[in-house]
DNA sequence: TCCTAGTTACGTACAGCGTACGTAGTGCGC
DNA sequence: GCGCACTACGTACGCTGTACGTAACTAGGA
């Protein structure tokens, strides 16, 4: 337990810059740059230590001057997107605030459609999160409610944000990387899911796919999603 | 696009014995409990094929005549646990069953803390997935409203159980792994909180932090999302 | 009944991964 | 100006997923 075991392992509370030895070629924005592209354009599994250092230029060790593990890669890769929030005055009407703040991000995960596997397992303690955080409650000022509540309402609005978003992105990212088309592949999925219902052992699956045929459109889903959630915290409608 | 291009991809729609050539020597169910098991004691990292496999008694490239692809070895486990849910008779009370459901699915990912981190990017139509989204449904028979609406509620409290169940795990499974106390990862948590906030950067977030001092019930938060989540979903509240 | 095609079993091999370690060079603080 | 903390980076190790080839086996069609 003695010597450097209490070192900070949040890459947030190191400084970026000591001061002795000579000066880093790149900063920490560059680099999370970097990986951000590598992913975008990759795909998060194409994002690996030595593709960042060719990204950059160096070598590969040279990374874990900035970055001590993977996992702090991808802290800033989070950090880097949550920078897109535009933070913008409150209007005074937290729920269009709210609601606005909402789409914003789940137009940045359709962006960066990576970020929803990274979210759970990322600290959460990010400069641009806490600044959206900030955000977030500063939206919900005119609400009259302690800040426990509020943050109750943060969390619970960005978990529904992030499943819907990352359910969309799934769904969309299986029918375009796979060899056969997204009717082949409807049909392979609704063939297996007929065949399934018609074992008569799930009756009211069956019913609820009968009623619900046609295209369905997620952009409704998501904001009707976000309607009720708000809607639970609303004091005017209780 | 001719030839085999158009072979179902789903592993669901694989069936599981075809027939010709030797008995397999292994079920579905046998190698999914086998990287159940490595996952509960070593962590999702622990599963790779040649693990399983070692624990399965066979050579790693047998394993591959039973799952075409890692991703559909996840698609098993996931399965797997899914058959944890103990499938009751409703009560007529559908608040309740669906608490009852939330909290169980919320003691299984507790139980197998690898499970939210995999149900992003899994198809989600594996049998038992089927089987509870059945039992949903039947739960759910004495609230009067479409089947899609029921759907919605489904897909909202699925999401809120894994986003706050993913937290929980998260911050556990950190101050688990860490070499240092929880103590000493709480202080330097909330050393570099307390200096971001005292930048005074985030007021708000410093109000908040300043109202909420004292341990979180995290059992009564989790309740409370749900409480939340079904009003919203309630007709007898609007 | 026998043949054969489809399956199972599994060893080998390859490209790629995260990262521990060692060494060489650099420049700020004392 | 000395020394030390830092940057840079090549090498190496153990691990990963899985493509491919080969040998054994068995059920269906002739």
């Amino acid at each position: 337990m003695a010597g450097k075991a209490a070192e900070p392992q949040v890459i947030w509370a190191r400084p970026e810059r000591t001061g002795r030895g000579p000066r880093p070629a790149f900063t920490r924005a560059d680099i999370a740059a970097a990986a951000v592209r590598i992913a975008d354009t990759g795909g998060l599994d194409a994002v690996s230590m030595r593709h960042v250092a060719g990204e950059l230029g160096c070598g590969t060790m040279s990374l874990y001057n900035y970055v001590p593990r993977k996992e702090d890669l991808h802290e800033l890769m989070i950090d880097a997107v949550g920078a897109e929030h535009e933070i913008r005055e409150p209007s005074g009407d937290w729920r269009a605030d709210m609601i606005r703040n909402a789409e914003e991000t789940r137009a940045i995960m359709h962006r960066h459609t990576w970020v929803p596997r990274l979210m759970s397992g990322v600290y959460g303690f990010s400069p641009n999160t806490l600044r959206y955080l900030e955000h977030c409650l500063a939206c919900l000022e005119p609400l009259d409610v302690p800040y426990s509540v509020k943050m109750e309402l943060v969390a619970l609005l960005n978990g529904v944000v992030t499943t819907y978003t990352a359910n969309e992105i799934a769904t969309a990212e299986r029918t375009r990387s796979m060899p056969w088309s997204e009717e082949e592949e409807n049909a392979v999925r609704i063939a297996y899911l007929g065949s399934q219902v018609a074992t008569g052992a799930y009756p009211r699956l069956a019913a609820a796919f009968m009623e619900g045929s046609g295209p369905i459109d997620l952009e409704a889903v998501f904001t009707r999603a976000l309607e009720r959630v708000l809607d639970a915290f609303d004091p005017d409608l209780r």
